[in-house]
DNA sequence: AGAGAGTTCGGTGATTGGCTGAGAA
DNA sequence: TTCTCAGCCAATCACCGAACTCTCT
């Protein structure tokens, strides 16, 4: 439908942002449909207090301050790669962000400890997936492939 | 060439920050920028209605903690003795395996 | 459990993953796609690349409260609060980034400040 | 072919507040 | 010392993921 006009379609949101805010603090504005919620803004507060007291010690105790704090900041976390990310696929002429371009991003961004063990689990996640499809796929029809019996059985 | 300080800065930023990260730090200043609007200014007291209902008239122990919905309305009050233990969840002794 | 051994055992433990178990992550996939589509030059998303930063907000949530704990202790607290997330992230320049989300002004403690 | 967006659907864990001592001040 | 505030419980229901279809390369 509007694929290719979207640039006047965010300048009309740029018009439309304005002082709206004058009266009332706690009912909140249904303007046109386009507030965003926190729950779509922001990670499970839930699931960020169970990651954040593993390196915590037992005893220790997290503020409600600190939790949304961390909230805020693994957001704004996977919008600052993405927004690299997306920037060399875009360059690259490809229409989708894939893993590569998120290791480029944290490597590019100075996030370096993040590329050797988000390199290994992306290798072990495509291995996994082409297995089971491997498996399915030749139960049913059996595809003839180059070196298409490369059974990998490493379980500890 | 880890050079931070080279930077043409803008009279805006003061400090000096991470070379590796500076380009992207004002791109996603611009960016957030335009969200701004969106986003509500401060953080509501919860995100749910219902679930705020349903945590308001759930059964509580003594010390606020909520407690199994053995029952909703007041019907048992003989006092905590006879029926100290609510149930067996499974039926089955729980002991050790 | 110190700073220091925090990377070399994210490395062994990702090495001792069998098989990826894309389903029991920690995060919800789906918000974390919606969060990335939030940029206005996302387009399409592979599967993956969720799935990568699932992990990742893992290790940057681990790292950024054990930076926390740190001032946490240093402060001789038990409770770790917002001011000793913003010491850490003024402390590491990888933390740069968030400048703006936690800015430099709310470091309250008497510290140094660069 | 394969890979991702947009549905729909059902199963399920994140959300949730009152009391009280841990602990910030 | 004073007094704020984070942990503690588990039942509902919004939301996540799986299974589809459809489009695009």
């Amino acid at each position: 439908m509007s694929n290719s006009e979207d640039s006047q379609q965010y300048l009309n949101e740029m018009l439309v942002k304005e002082e709206d805010e004058a009266s009332g603090d706690d009912s909140d504005k249904q303007d046109g449909g386009i507030m965003l919620r926190e729950q779509d803004r922001f990670l499970p507060i839930c699931n960020i207090i169970k990651i954040m007291k593993v390196p915590v010690p037992q005893n220790g105790k997290i503020a409600k301050d600190a939790r949304e704090c961390i909230q805020e900041c693994v957001s704004e976390f996977i919008s600052f790669i993405s927004s690299e990310a997306i920037e060399r696929s875009v360059a690259e002429n490809r229409k989708t962000v894939n893993g590569d371009d998120l290791l480029v991003a944290f490597s590019n961004l100075g996030f370096d400890n993040y590329v050797e063990p988000l390199s290994i689990y992306l290798q072990k996640y495509r291995e996994s997936n082409k297995s089971d499809r491997n498996l399915f796929l030749d139960a049913n029809y059996p595809h003839n492939e180059d070196g298409s019996s490369a059974n990998e059985a490493g379980k500890q | 060439s880890e050079d931070e300080s080279s930077k043409g800065e803008a009279d805006e930023e003061p400090l000096y920050v991470n070379a590796k990260q500076y380009k992207r730090i004002l791109i996603r200043r611009q960016a957030r920028a335009k969200l701004e609007s969106r986003i509500p200014k401060e953080r509501c007291k919860y995100l749910h209605e219902s679930r705020h209902r349903h945590a308001m008239n759930r059964a509580r122990g003594e010390g606020g903690r909520f407690h199994s919905a053995q029952e909703k309305g007041d019907h048992d009050s003989s006092g905590p003795e006879g029926s100290s233990l609510p149930m067996t969840p499974s039926g089955g002794v729980t002991l050790s395996r | 459990p110190t700073i220091d051994n925090f990377w070399p055992n994210i490395v062994s433990e990702v090495h001792s993953i069998g098989q990826v178990d894309a389903k029991h992550q920690v995060l919800p996939l789906a918000r974390i796609k919606k969060i990335m589509k939030l940029d206005e030059n996302a387009k399409m998303i592979a599967g993956e690349a969720p799935l990568l930063f699932a992990k990742a907000c893992e290790y940057f949530i681990q790292e950024l409260t054990m930076h926390a704990w740190v001032h946490t202790e240093e402060s001789r607290r038990r409770t770790l609060q917002r001011s000793d997330i913003a010491q850490a992230i003024a402390n590491y320049d990888q933390f740069d980034f968030l400048i703006d989300i936690v800015p430099r002004e709310e470091i309250k403690p008497s510290s140094a400040q660069k």
